[in-house]
DNA sequence: CTATATGCAAATCGTTTGCACCTTA
DNA sequence: TAAGGTGCAAACGATTTGCATATAG
């Protein structure tokens, strides 16, 4: 247990598995515990890769499963951001915008002042209801910005 | 040409494609015709198939092509709404929100008070520069709210 | 013990690509 | 006629599925 120093959200996340029922399988214990640490915003396929460097037996349908289970808990919020794959937000499960990088693919968290009055805004402005916001901005960050890696203008 | 009345749109798209030093191929024409008049969001594959029914020859690979043509003269947006495939908007070419019905993918836009405003917020409140706003909302459209072919909740 | 999960490999499906043949300008 | 397009079919890559085996409870 050396290496495994558990955050509030991890054992939140154990509690809500087995509480709807689910086996707490060490494969979805080690992905549980890996997305609770991680804030990259990942896509099924580095959420297999990073897990297979602790735990080389899990099948990427095994990922696929756990990411289709929390996400149906609630858990987790998926991302498409135009990049041809699903990313996961494991961290934060309540709806909230997010900028990606166009250059490098990085994706932040964003914390908006308004939200809510924009979201009131949609619900007023059309007949459709339920609504569940989806938002997000493409931009660069401030790394390729600066050059480090590609240049800012084509 | 009795069938094919021209709306302003339509011209400007040509104008643009020749200004461009795009070939006026008649497959060409008749998807920015069809494009031109179309306000039901469509994927490729719906377009592939309204386009046969005029004009049975064409290929799925000619639509891609000239959808990816007319993205990069900024003439159609692109909508990632999470159903497995892109959605198009050709007459409205500036990024803009959009509702799509959760039970059967209807697609409107969406005219909203105050999103300058957010999108402002939303500038200085990142270090990630040069953003494009991707505002869209799920919800149940009027139709399917009102049980015509499914009940509205689960 | 047995319902549920897992891992593997094959199947799907939207989209892309390679290439020989046409066509616009 | 020559640069650019087209249609076809094969290739691709993310995700899903079927099924025999393994295991949590």
């Amino acid at each position: 247990m050396a290496n495994s120093a558990q955050t509030s959200r991890d054992v939140e996340l154990v509690a809500r598995l087995q509480a709807a029922g689910y086996r707490l399988t060490p494969q979805r214990l080690a992905l549980v515990h890996l997305l609770s640490r991680d804030d990259s915003h990942p896509s099924a396929d580095q959420i297999f890769a990073r897990l297979r460097a602790e735990y080389p037996t899990v099948s990427l349908a095994t990922v696929y499963n756990t990411l289709d289970m929390l996400v149906e808990l609630g858990e987790a919020l998926t991302l498409d951001l135009s990049e041809g794959c699903t990313r996961y937000d494991v961290r934060r499960p309540g709806a909230h915008p997010h900028v990606i990088c166009r250059v490098c693919g990085r994706v932040a968290d964003l914390d908006l002042d308004g939200l809510e009055r924009f979201v009131e805004a949609a619900r007023t402005s059309t007949a459709f209801g339920d609504l569940q916001p989806r938002i997000h901005f493409d931009g660069v960050c401030p790394t390729c910005a600066s050059g480090s890696s590609r240049k800012p203008e084509g």
